[in-house]
RNA sequence: GGGUCGGUGGCAGAGCGGUCAAUUGCAUCAGACUGUAAAUCUGACGACAUUAGUCUACGGCGGUUCAAAUCCGUCCCGGCCCA
């Protein structure tokens, strides 16, 4: 039962067909990558995110430099992630750095230690200055593991804030005199846990929220992890909630996932995609490699629904990672993936690579990141060609 | 030749009477990573059994002591200083 559907959208900075997968520029930029390491590896749109830019370099810089594109000099589509997870995320791991209140968020800098204020007002306008493709409303993202009570508290939070931020997302619209082709599309968020009612009562609020200020929400993320405590993919609360979100409507997937994730959140309908793994993984050694047999074979695909371990190394899987790390690629002159074509397989030995990694080389972790992204860009064609 | 300091597990380097199979770092072996406080983090790392436990180990040999990597004697080896 797939709902899976392809989509275009046009933003200012070009035109993206759905699916499609974003990697984390938290930073702006991919760590370790340059831009044209990203765009040969096939990838276009990437997300670059409000709270870290907002520290550094700050405002005034982005602001100066005409804005992050500029800045970065990468002219494809951006989106922002609005900062609400990395701020929560912060005072959720230790309460001493920042306070959580219904108006903001007052947060220490980790890093210098200084005190920053943000509201759904700012982390919109901040991301107008950044002057990205697509933003995202600053939401109140609840650990899975806290209590219903709880979440619930975070989905009314979150709806409130969501209206603040379509209010202001209005006000920047007027003032700096964006029209439909060169405004930012605005994404809310969906939290409630791995409760059904609380994604649908989020849902509903939303819709409310945008009935009120006379404005459509372009898109609506997935907020929160979409493993549940245990690790285990939430297999129904993505579905449910993918139904929810209206059709016209694009469905956002944050922080979605590993290749096994991406296919079925596909499947039940989520659009767009964004996720550290391949390149965090990349750098600490972890390569993806196709299983050569065949294309993805994901209409034939088994998906284990209960089980953490998805099995998916296994023959089965249409993919395996391996550790280039290990001893046995040692004296491995095999490319990683003789099917791939990018920098690292094309011109290098898993045995070069394992060397790499043991001197802590930072070319191998460049290397490694170019090849998992460019695993994730194929990944991503096949399910827009399905 | 005289004096002096030292020889500890793959390496570096703690420990200086019992709680030491021995702190720590590196190296090694494996694992984790999901809107990036992540070039990070976790575990293993004498042998065999692998729950318990048993053995062999802090240069060699011999002592003191209920007990020694730790104290004493001696031998071997190395650094530095003086002739």
């Amino acid at each position: 039962m797939s709902n899976f559907r392809h989509k275009k959208i046009v933003t200012k900075s070009g035109v993206l067909k759905t699916p499609f997968f974003m990697p984390d520029a938290t930073r702006a930029l991919v760590k370790f990558l340059n831009n044209d390491d990203v765009k040969k590896s096939g990838i276009v749109p990437m997300v670059v995110n409000t709270y870290h830019l907002f520290l550094q370099p700050g405002m005034e810089t982005i602001k100066k430099a005409g804005g992050v594109h500029k800045f970065m000099n990468y002219h494809k589509p951006l989106l922002s992630d609005s900062g609400g997870y990395q701020v929560f995320s912060l005072i959720h791991k230790n309460p001493n750095m920042g306070k959580i209140t219904d108006n903001e968020v007052i947060f220490r800098s980790p890093t210098s230690g200084e005190k920053h204020i943000i509201t759904p007002e700012k982390s919109i306008q901040i991301q107008f200055d950044l002057g990205v493709d697509m933003i995202v409303c600053f939401d109140d993202p609840p650990p899975n593991n806290y209590s219903k009570e709880k979440i619930s508290k975070a989905v009314e939070r979150t709806i409130r804030w969501a209206k603040r931020c379509l209010i202001e997302y209005n006000k920047q619209i007027k003032k700096r005199k964006l029209d439909d082709k060169t405004r930012p599309f605005i994404f809310s968020v969906v939290q409630g846990g791995e409760y059904v009612d609380l994604r649908k009562r989020c849902i509903d609020g939303l819709i409310e929220v945008s009935n009120e200020v006379g404005r459509d929400w372009d898109g609506y993320g997935f907020g929160a992890r979409h493993v549940d405590s245990e690790g285990k993919f939430m297999e129904k609360i993505l579905r449910a909630t993918a139904s929810f979100i209206p059709e016209k409507s694009l469905r956002f997937a944050l922080g979605v996932g590993n290749p096994e994730d991406i296919v079925r959140c596909y499947q039940m309908g989520w659009d767009m995609f964004d996720c550290v793994i391949p390149t965090r993984e990349g750098r600490h050694g972890r390569l993806f490699i196709r299983n050569k047999q065949s294309k993805f074979p994901i209409s034939n695909f088994q998906f284990p629904n209960k089980s953490k371990n998805l099995n998916l190394k296994s023959k089965k899987s249409f993919y395996e990672t391996v550790s280039i790390r290990n001893n046995k690629f040692k004296n491995d002159f095999k490319p990683v993936d003789k099917n791939c074509d990018c920098e690292l397989c094309k011109n290098h030995t898993r045995a070069y690579l394992n060397h790499l990694f043991r001197i802590g080389d930072p070319l191998g972790m460049r290397l490694a990141a170019i090849h998992n992204l460019k695993f994730y860009a194929k990944l991503m064609k096949e399910l827009q060609e399905m």
